[in-house]
DNA sequence: ATTTTTATTTTGATTAACCAAAATTATGTT
DNA sequence: AACATAATTTTGGTTAATCAAAATAAAAAT
């Protein structure tokens, strides 16, 4: 059984890897996102190797195996359904539950996890649109697009927010743009740096385009003139 | 802010004075209650003493300090909401949630604690009916009587089980018999070393002596069978 | 009052995670 | 190619928690 400290190394690489077209992970890369010393990471990774759990490759960095990425799936699912749980059965605001499934993540048995995907009914994604990975490990991932990327015209379905910024999140929340929420983009106008959205029954908002690149949305209706998406959407946390 | 480990050697002190009459625990009680070795028993308990939390007499044994049992309580009230949130709200069986809570007791923070508790409605009693301690760190201490010296006529409420083993937990449970049910002494024979009892809107049950002592129960109406006894109000609390 | 038994403490070692700082190797720049 | 910079690994050391086995002290039995 995987020690919490081993199950946060597998999922940051897993996260890295995600956001770097599954490339191997530099060192540096690693100890930053664990917040430890380089040669920590160093070691620990050494280990990892040994339980084979990644592929090390000195002098360059590391990998996951089929089965380090197998227990990475499984806490990210674990973070993901007790980040939801948290909102939806304990009412706590989807600002705060990152830090909460951070450490419950480790300690929830699987007994508990299925209970509360069953009473969440087998959900698909989290409070900040982050896809819950099934019970066999399967990612369901969608083409998301970068809301600053899309023309006027457009209906597109809310995807994730990539800033956690919990002030953030409060304020396009009021204004009823949240993940899984339809949106029409009204307006895209790059002298004014801007989007105008409409939120299905709400009023339309208009967003800077330095906020608006923090939200990524999955295109439904095509409708306008076709261009090219050049941003990528990425995930900023888990 | 305590280790897990920490605040396991605070909890298992606690629960060994509270049935030896809050004297010192033994170090050979607490390494057996720990499973750890007695040398490592008596290591730990001298970084508990210097940070105040017990104190150490060599040769002796320890006792909690206030701070101590302050922290022993905390732990304790969150066993018992865990432990009952996992049977109401998750649907688990009663005698599986004591080792999820085991490892849930000491990752879950006092916010996401308190929510529990809101959803709970506050409740005084877990599961295997031990007291939940208030967030002030208040027990509730009623005054129990072991089944097996309850008296025929008597009506009593059951208080605690003390026997955790599932296959009894479960055979109780079938007939009716559980924390904060009402039940009717009918019988009390020492001859046949039975006693016999009627839970609330369940059949009766005949209990052998040994078994009933398993069980506490709280005593509500002391009349002998010479009496009416017109029925109280019942929490439905499982 | 000795001896034996039991309980407790000490000693020396181990393991998982970590750090700081030195040593090494790659990379980038002139 | 030679030097400077950046990334990585090594080295030596720390802390929390543990164990086994030796040493000591207290309690029980003879």
């Amino acid at each position: 059984m995987p020690s919490s400290t081993v199950e946060n190394y597998l999922k940051q690489i897993f996260l890295e890897q995600q956001i770097n077209g599954n490339d191997i992970v530099a060192m540096g890369k690693l100890s930053e996102r664990m917040e430890v010393s380089p040669g920590t990471a160093t070691s620990m990774v050494k280990l990892l190797d040994k339980s084979g759990l990644v592929n090390y490759e000195p002098r360059n960095g590391s990998i996951l195996t089929n089965k380090g990425s197998e227990i990475a799936i499984h806490v990210l699912r674990r973070h993901r359904l007790i980040e939801l749980f948290l909102v939806k059965e304990l009412g706590l605001d989807w600002s705060e539950v990152h830090e909460e499934a951070e450490t419950l993540e480790h300690s929830i048995s699987d007994k508990v996890l299925e209970k509360i995907d069953i009473k969440l009914g087998h959900p698909s994604v989290d409070p900040h649109g982050d896809p819950i990975p099934s019970a066999e490990g399967k990612i369901e991932r969608k083409k998301l697009v970068n809301l600053a990327d899309c023309h006027a015209g457009q209906v597109a379905r809310i995807g994730r927010i990539l800033d956690q910024n919990s002030e953030f999140l409060k304020f396009i929340n009021k204004y009823g743009i949240r993940p899984g929420q339809i949106v029409e983009i009204k307006d895209h106008d790059t002298i004014a740096d801007a989007v105008n959205l409409a939120p299905k029954n709400n009023q339309p908002v208009t967003l800077g385009m330095h906020a608006a690149s923090k939200i990524s949305v999955e295109i439904i209706d095509k409708s306008s003139k076709n261009e090219i998406n050049k941003r990528q959407s990425q995930s900023s946390n888990t």
